[in-house]
DNA sequence: TCCGGGCGATACCCGTCGGGTATCGCCCGC
DNA sequence: GCGGGCGATACCCGACGGGTATCGCCCGGA
């Protein structure tokens, strides 16, 4: 099976439709037509059922739209890392770190500075993110390793380290009634009439329903909360980038955060090795 | 990147002899010199050095190897997979479960038969393999769920649910003198002068060096045991193993060894979760 | 009931490229 | 100094990927 294939069912697979796919891909629709036909004869499958007015997927279709998905990642992946491995010829190429825009404000200044106080330390470019890309960015070499945090974010198929583990807090405005309690429980929160929690965008970047506006970062997040529109429960360490006119209440009974740091599995670089020795012992 | 490409590249960096790849490939030298040329140019990255005489592997080289290599299992996993949904035409397909030869003898047929119970159970095909292959077969796609047995094997880059732990036994013949102890320690196992503990083969087939004789499974290694040439250290579910002419003797201070179940990290199979549930209420 | 339009499949042509054979250039070792 | 091993180059051919034109089918509206 060639990676063309691949590419080419993915696109159909995704949209559900041959012309779309086409256009998607650049090329006609016969000759992406011929090549799922060939794909399939080859592999002996149906992998779509083209019932007259629409495409959908077998359930072999719907296994290697999986499989196909992450073999596609990992051709990208040996790409990328190649071309970066040859592109700093001299010694250890960069690492690139993923961490979503906003978390660990804390972590993350400390665990690049010691990492750069080490010897032989090679430069770390960061790359935020999006909620639960991170995981993509590594199966498909766009970075070397990556902040995750539990139990938000799948760790599924990565090696990890724990760094820290923190209770989380509530972000209120400043006035309100509950701001000034010592701590709060998350039935307090989620009772809370006129403040709908705020919905996060998924994977696909679109948002699950639901009464609370729509966030993508943690600015636009305070914005919100400041205005009252808004609250949400987040690791303690946000507090350091509190506005003045926001508060933050202990919640005791949320789910405690656990913020580790992740790389493909496969990994044998001496300079990662360095950056997660360093951030175990932070 | 195609895969073609990639699978050339893997069997020249092996070789590091383009004759022999090509051999192994089934074409001619020549289109194989030109097709590691076309994808160094596309690269921009220089992956072998033709030094007269010999072909070694660059930086950039060794990166495509290692990752190259998985993606061609996570290739060859689509490929595989998608095969077998379709078999299987009417529902779940069947699981295949992999397993060293011989261990886990105990936990196995009560694991298939505790899930041979259930409800909805698909058939389990059970597949035997050596030491440290069960990654690469879940990698690539031949298995769909794993015993390991930690701290011997790799669980990188897969999910797990540990089943079971138990400590270690010496095996030796009958008669030995260290037969009749209630317990040994691994000091009394490595000084014994007669009896070197036998060697394992490694992934790629061959052996380290040292005294003991090599083994590639149970059988082999009993009937060595039986005549006196060696001795080894197992976890004591090996006991119901046992012939007549051994005996098993704890080694409390060997290190204890998990059985755990895996499987590859991004699998969606209703039947696999099924097993795992049954296997971690075992 | 018939017609138009949307969509995937088919037919057919062309250019590219992958693969083969023959041969060269280089270097090492006898 | 020469023979042989090895990778690169030259050149040819056939297969296959991609394009355009068109068909067949089915649904929906008049």
């Amino acid at each position: 099976m060639e990676t063309r294939e691949l590419r080419y069912f993915v696109a159909v697979a995704e949209e559900l439709h041959f012309g779309r796919a086409a256009r998607r891909l650049g090329i006609a629709q016969p000759p992406l037509s011929r090549a799922i036909a060939q794909l399939e004869r080859r592999l002996g499958a149906t992998l779509l059922a083209r019932d007259s007015r629409a495409v959908t997927l077998t359930p072999a279709g719907a296994v290697l739209l999986r499989e196909g998905r992450a073999a596609l990642d990992a051709v990208a992946a040996a790409d990328r890392r190649t071309r970066r491995a040859a592109s700093t010829a001299a010694g250890e190429p960069g690492l690139v770190l993923a961490t979503k825009a906003g978390a660990s404000s804390e972590l993350l200044p400390k665990l690049l500075d010691a990492y750069a106080a080490e010897p032989d330390a090679v430069a770390v470019e960061v790359l935020l993110c999006g909620i639960g890309e991170q995981e993509r960015l590594l199966r498909d070499g766009r970075a070397d390793v990556a902040l995750l945090h539990l139990p938000f974010d799948s760790t599924a198929g990565l090696d990890t380290e724990e760094l820290v583990t923190e209770q989380q807090v509530v972000v209120l405005p400043a006035g309100h009634p509950l701001a000034g309690r010592a701590q709060v429980r998350t039935a307090d929160v989620s009772a809370l009439p006129d403040l709908p929690l705020p919905r996060w965008p998924r994977r696909d970047g679109s948002y699950p329903d639901g009464p609370g506006p729509e966030v993508r970062d943690h600015a636009q997040l305070f914005q919100l909360i400041a205005l009252g529109r808004t609250v949400a429960v987040l690791p303690e360490s946000c507090r350091t980038l509190l506005r003045p006119d926001l508060a933050a209440v202990p919640v005791p009974d949320a789910p405690a955060v656990t913020t580790v740091i992740a790389w493909p599995p496969h990994s044998r670089s001496r300079s990662l090795a360095a950056l997660v020795s360093t951030a175990t012992r932070l």
